[in-house]
This record gives structure tokens, sequence and C-alpha cells, in this order.
DNA sequence: ACCTGAACACCGTTCAAGT
DNA sequence: ACCTGAACACCGTTCAAGT
């Protein structure tokens, strides 16, 4: 935590993309390109938080992997966090947005609905949720102003507008679409993850904390709630369970969306 | 992380819930109570963890303010995950809910609108969430099996089954309720806790960071659109912001669930 | 039954020094 | 310009020992 002589001394830090100016960025002199440099750093990065988890990470780990000494990074990145940032931004790249500036008129048929454009843009952060769970809590730690994840909320922003809402609904909109999508995204991955590192599929896991739960006094009941909704919903296996509850939330709120427009409508 | 290595050795953990049995208590022998029991390491956990934040918070630290040496505490719990499952269950327990055999019909009129309690269950989950920022990675991490989360999650099983949903539904619903509510509260608390390390109020970060952001390339136009939302919103404070954001969107999913119960009703 | 002390295997980061 | 080594102030947890 900040205590107040740390505040008196520096000014907090606040997010790498708001630093002096361009980094070193290797092959700086005529010889062969140095080993290192912020790109290599941050693929590697990426690689192994997706190994280890943020808990397993570490700079010293890090360094060992890049076969350099655990310091010389520090050369490239100001403090673990800058580097996390790096990362996080990184993998926000993989979402392949549509063209941004292809069909300028939001009111032509051509753009496409806006629900399918939706869709596309949820589904895309939920699965990158899922295959990098390290980038739940980072979302919630950081600024989120590098290149990708800002090309990502400016995406958002388009297709919100596509709706109809009143602009005062504009944000509210949008949180009750990506808050969704991060809170479940947050979940599916934890839940993957965990049953990654006890070494068995997601399935076999569910199966053991049934039956250890079945033992617990006071949890019969909500086993047998649960268990009901579970046969409802009809998915046979975890993954399908997932998939149905995510695109059922999604259509309500896209629903939602319809009856927000036609109210504010006249 | 979990290496094969520890895999091997032993099961595992999966819920301090889950335990052998009831835990030394304190007050065990005939003489004075002990110091220690596992309600007042938890209390004591909790008030660290507001104080410090997650990333502050050490067995150390812990053991430290209850006068004792590091090691004590583990007669008590463990493993540090032990304890803040403890602690994450404790204030779990702050909620408030409304009593649960009471008016066991659901169609009953004076089992009040579904969503009255809907909103009153979200809005609280979320003041838990902004008030505690440190449960939020925790509700991702654990299995949410103590007393309290039940509790809580009976109670929304139940506010649910009263929109009129089809059983198949009940739990996309809960998702799109509560996961956004967790992620809304989650990106809140964090945007609080940011500007109390940095010593300001949330208005007076929110402006040194707009004006950190005006000068980066870019962002010009991104900034733009998020002063004319914000114009729109018409939120004097970025509370203010808050708070309508958060009732717009709940509105909007409740609409949504309205929606639903329609489609699916003839 | 409860608590301690020393130790192990780690952290992020600073700082002076090397090439 | 880039990298190293030693050091500082921390971690969670184990284990043998005390009372």
């Amino acid at each position: 935590m900040v205590r107040a002589a740390d505040r008196a001394e520096r000014p907090a830090r606040t997010s790498v993309w708001l630093e002096g100016k361009a980094r070193r960025s290797g092959a700086a002199r005529g010889g062969q390109p140095s080993s290192l440099d912020r790109d290599r750093i941050t693929e590697v990065t990426v690689r192994l938080l997706d190994a280890e988890g943020l808990a397993g990470f570490s700079m010293r780990r890090l360094a060992a992997e890049l076969n350099v000494t655990a310091m010389s990074v520090y050369w490239y990145v100001d403090t673990k966090d800058d580097l996390l940032e790096l990362a996080l931004d990184a993998v926000f790249g993989e979402l392949g947005l549509p063209d941004q500036d292809q069909d300028p008129d939001p009111k032509s048929e051509s753009a496409g609905d806006w629900r399918d454009q939706l869709r596309t843009l949820a589904s895309g952060y939920r699965d990158l949720l899922v295959r990098h769970p390290w980038v739940s809590p980072l979302v919630g730690t950081f600024l989120n102003i590098g290149p990708n994840s800002v090309a990502f909320s400016r995406t958002v922003q388009r297709v919100i507008r596509r709706t109809g809402l009143p602009t005062h609904g504009l944000s509210g909109a949008i949180a009750a679409v990506f808050q969704f999508v991060y809170g479940f995204g947050t979940i599916e991955g934890h839940s993957i993850q965990r049953s990654a590192a006890a070494g068995v599929t997601p399935d076999e896991y569910f199966q053991q904390a049934m039956s250890a739960l079945k033992g617990a006094p006071g949890l019969d009941d909500v086993l047998q709630d649960s268990e009901e909704m579970m046969q409802a919903r009809g998915g046979r296996t975890v993954e399908e369970m997932y998939e149905r509850d995510f695109h059922f939330a999604l259509d309500l709120v896209i629903s939602g969306i319809e009856a927000m427009v036609l109210r504010e409508g006249q």
C-alpha cells in the first residue's frame, strides 16, 4: 500500500502509456540486434502468464526464461506493473476488431446489425478473458489506455451508438453489456483454471466439487436447486452450460437495450 | 502455480468450508479466554484488508496487529487462503438479507415486487464490492460456499424464480444481473481505491487523469466522445455518474428480463 | 493446547559497478 | 548503452522446540 511518506517522494505511478517517450527498442547500434527489447519481453511475459498464472509470474522467473539476470529487464521497464500493463494491452490486440474507418455512416444498411456486432464484441472479450485468466484482475487494476484497449473501447462506443439509445444512456448500456461479460468471463476463466490446476477436466472437477458438497450441512437444498436448474438448462458438459447461460444472458441484455430504446424513443 | 510434484503430494486445496471439522475456538480451558480465536483473527483480517488492500496484507502484518508472532496464526488457520476465505464470507454477512422463511408462497401479492427485491440485492452487492475492494478478486478465486455467500446465492435464486422466467433461463438471468454488478462494483471500487492511494478525491483524480490524457496522441477523439457522454449523463461528480450508470444499466437488465418472460411466456 | 524462533525458498527493487 | 552482483526489506510456510 501507499503510505504518506511514499506519496511525498514521487508522484503516484499512473500508466506505462503516459511515460516520457519512446523507450530503447533493441538493435540501437550497428551490430546485431540486442537479444532483448520490449516486444520480446512482453511476448515472453504473456507466455509465462498463460502458463503459470499471475501469482506464478515473477521478474526473476521471466529473467530466467530470457537467459538473463534478474535485473536486466529493468533496463526496458520501470516496474513489474509496467510490464503487466504492456502484456495486458498486447492480448487486447488478439481481438481482431472490424476495420474502423470502413462504413463511416452509422445509419446505412450495410453497416450491419448492431446486435450482431455487439454479440461479436462480447464473445471476443469473453474468449479473451477465458484464454488469459490473468487479464481480468489487470483490467480491474490499470487505467486501460494502451492502444489496443482504446481501440476496443472505441469500437464498443461506436456499436452502442447504433442502437438508437439516447446519449445519456450510452455509458450505462456499455456497462450492462461489458461489465456483465467481464464478470462472466472472469468466473468462467477461474473455474477452468481451477480444474486445470487440480489436474482434471472441468467436468471431473465439477463432479468432485458436487460430491464434496454433498456432505456439507445446510447446503443440500441449494445443491438440489442447482441440479434442477442444470437439468432444465440441458447442457451435457460444463462448457455447454456456460455457453447456454452466456447466450441467454446476452440475448436478455440486448432485449433490455431494445426496450430502453422504445421507452425513451417517443 | 501448482506443479506436478505438488499435486502428487497432497490433494489440491478446495475450501476452508470443507475442512475436517470445527476448529479450536478459544476459551477452551477453564482459565480466561485465549486472546486468539478464528473470529478475532477474521475480524482483524477484514480491518487490515480494508486499510491496506489485498496486496498490502500479509500474515506477518496480521500477526503484528494481533501482538503475536508470525506463526501463531497458523494454529487457527492452515493457509493464508483459508484466512481470506473466512474474511470473504464474513463481509457477505454485512448484506442484511431479508428473512428467508418468511412468506413461503412465491406467488402471493405480499411477497413484494421481484424488481424491487432485485434492485435491493444488486445495490447491496455493489456497495459491498465498493466498500471492500479486495472482495472482488477473492470472489473470483474461491468457491464461495461459506454460509453467508450461500445465503446470498439462495436469496438471489429465490428472487429470480419470482420473475416468471422458464427454468432454463434462471441461471442465465442470474448471470446477467449479478455478473454485471460484479464487474461494475469491481471497476468502481478500484477507481475509488486508486484515487485514495494517490491522496486525492475521485473528482480530483478524474481531472488529473483527463489532463494527463490530453497530451497523449490518438486519444483526443476518444476523450471528446467520453466528454460528450458525460455531458449527456449530466452528473456533476464522479460518484453521481457511477450512480446514474448503475441504475440505468439495472433498469435495462430488468427490462430485458421482462422481455424474456414475455417472449417465452406463450 | 498453544505459541515461539530459526530457517527455507522465495519476492520486487535499488544501487554501485562492470563492459 | 546495456547488463551484472550484491544487498535490502520483504514474503508464505515448515519444523523442531518450548511452556
